[in-house]
DNA sequence: ACGCGCGTTTGCGCTGCATCAAACCAGGAT
DNA sequence: ATCCTGGTTTGATGCAGCGCAAACGCGCGT
């Protein structure tokens, strides 16, 4: 527990609007900080789900691993945000692992006083369950793309999402501020990091991207949002 | 409100599990009865969330539509599940529609209680945030199925959910107890009718189902998991 | 500064599944 | 009993995107 943990740097973040600072002080009593290098899994799914986390700085990706050992990757944590709320669901396990992105800084409080806190901060808990309301309503967009749209659009759809929610602006354009390979791409989309790679490589030449070793900038939304939303020829 | 409403009858039920009988009570004199006939749109995706609705009978398909006039079956709620429960996840408006697959009851309280209810019985209010954890849970799973496995896995996979949350014995073997169409599995599975009739007719003829107009009955699910889990011959 | 590993690019053949098309059939309505 | 609607079956055809393979090159570590 971090003595030195000032209130006033995160009682403005999402998950606490509307918290005293008061409040804020003996919720953070409770916390435990945490850092994690780039590629830790900070935990792995079907563990006990002991922590909830909020991360500060860095990002977080949520990650299932098949029987097969495939992978599909669930989303994207960005700082600000909580995740590892298994015990706010009722779960005993997590559901996915959670690796870092890059190096990361994140508080995580001891499941077991979920109940408890939700109760004593109502705001709180609401915030926490917007946010999985959130969550389901993102996973069941997806399951919808999946179902009617076309790899192209899936991927468009991918990187369109990415620059929004973690998009920072350069001369160039706007970059994806965390290292992302194809091979990611194709785990959040449920393609090959080969028709990823060639997907791109066109949208290169069409001037709608630029994109690098694990990095990748759109130039101009538009073209990629009028990709996402191309009707498919079968015509 | 239905002032014959009997407490015992429902103080059963998973959502009330923990639950005093007088607390019951008057939880459900807030109450309203409400009955759907089969089709019925109980309400439809944008609408505002006025109500959250515990079903008594019946089935419901969780609905979304696309901007291209698709459909894409969410999942569907059994009686004595709670659905619309937008509110409590911080939403505004209902993410999907809720039609009647059969005739259904229901009961439905206003949206605005559901904050109060919430704290006055916080037993009810972690069984609901149980059953959302378990749809997020259950939609991520959908979401894996959908990027890695092939058409075949996920219409044996998606029957045999059917079979064991909605199945009923009968002579020839367990029968999805509400009429369901081809056009539906292939809405649940992202495919067409057309293949999933191709599918189900090769397995009729191997004695795996036994299947009519808006009816399947699974004759043992062993075969059905067999293929669910089966390896595609990529090699 | 250099080498090597990992992410990337690109070509090619193949195939699972969609699309298009048409006939068929069961059961409720009249 | 008959019509008719909505669900189902089945065939033929085409193509998006996957599997496989091989080469390439950026940048990190030493």
């Amino acid at each position: 527990m971090l003595a030195k943990l000032d209130p006033t740097l995160i009682k403005d973040l999402p998950p606490f609007s509307g918290m005293t600072l008061e409040q804020m002080t003996t919720l953070l009593a409770k916390a435990t900080s945490l850092r994690a290098d780039k590629g830790t899994h900070i935990f792995d799914m079907g563990e006990d789900a002991r922590t909830f986390i909020l991360l500060l700085d860095g990002y977080i990706r949520v990650v299932r691993t098949t029987a097969n050992g495939e992978q599909v990757i669930a989303r994207y944590i960005a700082s600000g945000e909580l995740f590892g709320l298994a015990e706010a669901l009722g779960m005993t396990q997590y559901p996915a692992s959670a690796v870092a992105a890059v190096d990361c800084v994140a508080l995580s409080w001891p499941s077991d006083i979920w109940q408890a806190t939700a109760s004593a901060y109502p705001t709180f808990a609401t915030n926490t369950y917007k946010t999985i309301g959130g969550r389901l309503q993102d996973a069941q967009d997806r399951l919808v793309e999946m179902a009617t749209e076309r790899v192209e659009q899936r991927v468009a759809s991918a990187i369109l999402n990415l620059v929004e929610r973690s998009g920072r602006q350069t001369d160039d354009g706007v970059l994806i501020d965390f290292p992302i390979s194809r091979q990611d791409i194709s785990e959040m989309t449920g393609t090959t990091l080969h028709t990823v790679s060639r997907l791109m490589s066109g949208w290169e030449n069409d001037g709608l991207v630029k994109s690098g070793r694990q990095k990748i900038t759109v130039i101009g939304s538009e073209g990629l949002t009028l990709i996402a939303n191309k009707e498919g020829p079968p015509s």
